[in-house]
DNA sequence: TTAATACTTCAGTTAATACTTAACAATGGT
DNA sequence: ACCATTGTTAAGTATTAACTGAAGTATTAA
């Protein structure tokens, strides 16, 4: 089966197809629940799609136990997604809609925790003031990362517990820097959405950031967003 | 109206708009009726794909009479069809249509000008011989340069006093280099053309080096194509 | 072994949008 | 002035393919 230039369009022209695509720009692999969750679609519908995907070779999968992570197949793929998002217009640059490209690339959830500029700044200001370390591939909690956390109001033990991993760095495609992920940026962003620092914005990953957020930021963090 | 990309992607997505787009590839402006032909289809359908294309700000109109001839309405939006292009399956590479693949990429024009492994060597050859220098992101022309281009036959002084950009750095998909773009990379192409150094294949971007043209490529630029 | 999680497959439904039919506007040749 | 050519717009229809619900497989945890 040869696939040509029209299958690649209609392939890429689906939303939850290009929002998986947008996702997976950042370089890393997603196992498909994830990716449902980004694409805010089912799980079988996820799966449907994913695997037109992989049939037109734009993905590969691979099974890690009862994980099936997806990842773009080769980095062709990436330039065309870019060049494509290159096309986005900014003829009427006037803030109409909910999300514009610059909300998104400022605060916005990926998966379940924080990135964007603001994930980034925070995730950097932890590392600095040696809250977390960066130990092959994780980041390892420290003494006074512990205390920090539980004086924020997060229960670590329950964190502790879950299979889950505690803290990993994740690749923001915005910012290419990185920023914390895993069960403890889960719940760091749980929090601040709990205690009205951050608001979800309707149907996008942006991100509000409260006046009362702007100032508890930087009251705990010293971080100025 | 603030076009997103997912906006983008469903707009590229749809069989008859992305025929509209490959078709422009080569440069040239062309009338609702030749698209209609081009793409099979209805004179009142392809009308509706055009403005949609037009209203998202990839093609623009310009109306001759009774005519109206669409093109796109920047070099980006070349640039990611051709990214797009790229991601056709090489798996089962059997040359069953009349444009295979390779001769795409060793000799073919972009937009207007000349791309390729042949329009790569020649632009890097006009860089070696000083003709053309890189000056941020635009190639500016050396005195020696424009000796050059009007011995060749190509009118400087029309080329520099049109609106339109002289020559840039045009990156190619195929060969992650630069070629040369811009009024002056489309005076070059036009002029090997009409000097049968070069015939266009029938509806495919890919070009033909005539033999005179093999000789007389080597002759005037120093270059084995 | 049982229960839960992760994911896929299939059959039936729904919804988005491309397409058709029809009518109209503008241009150009005779 | 006339009519053919070129193109657009609008309303209704039709078709494609995305989505849902149900069921099933494979893996992991308890």
């Amino acid at each position: 089966m040869d696939i040509q230039f029209g299958n690649i369009t209609s392939l890429i022209g689906d939303p939850i197809r290009s929002t998986v695509l947008w996702t997976l720009l950042d370089g890393r692999a997603y196992t498909a629940t994830e990716l449902a969750i980004c694409a805010d679609t089912s799980a079988q519908n996820i799966s449907m799609h994913l695997s037109k995907l992989v049939q037109a070779d734009l993905l590969t999968v691979e099974s890690q136990g009862r994980h099936r992570y997806y990842r773009f197949s080769r980095q062709e793929v990436a330039y065309a997604i870019e060049a494509l998002a290159n096309l986005v217009s900014h003829k009427d640059d006037v803030k109409v809609n909910t999300t514009d490209i610059s909300d998104i690339k400022y605060c916005r959830t990926c998966y379940d925790h924080l990135a964007g500029k603001v994930g980034v700044l925070i995730t950097e200001k932890l590392v600095l003031q040696k809250m977390i370390e960066l130990q092959n591939k994780t980041y390892t909690l420290t003494a006074k990362g512990n205390k920090f956390f539980k004086d924020f109001g997060i229960d670590m033990n329950e964190l502790q517990s879950k299979r889950r991993v505690l803290a990993k760095p994740c690749l923001d495609w915005s910012e290419r820097k990185y920023h914390i992920s895993g069960s403890l940026g889960a719940a760091l962003l749980n929090k601040m959405l709990h205690s009205d620092w951050l608001r979800r914005k309707k149907n996008s990953r942006a991100i509000i950031i409260t006046s009362k957020g702007q100032s508890e930021i930087y009251n705990r963090f010293k971080v100025n967003v």
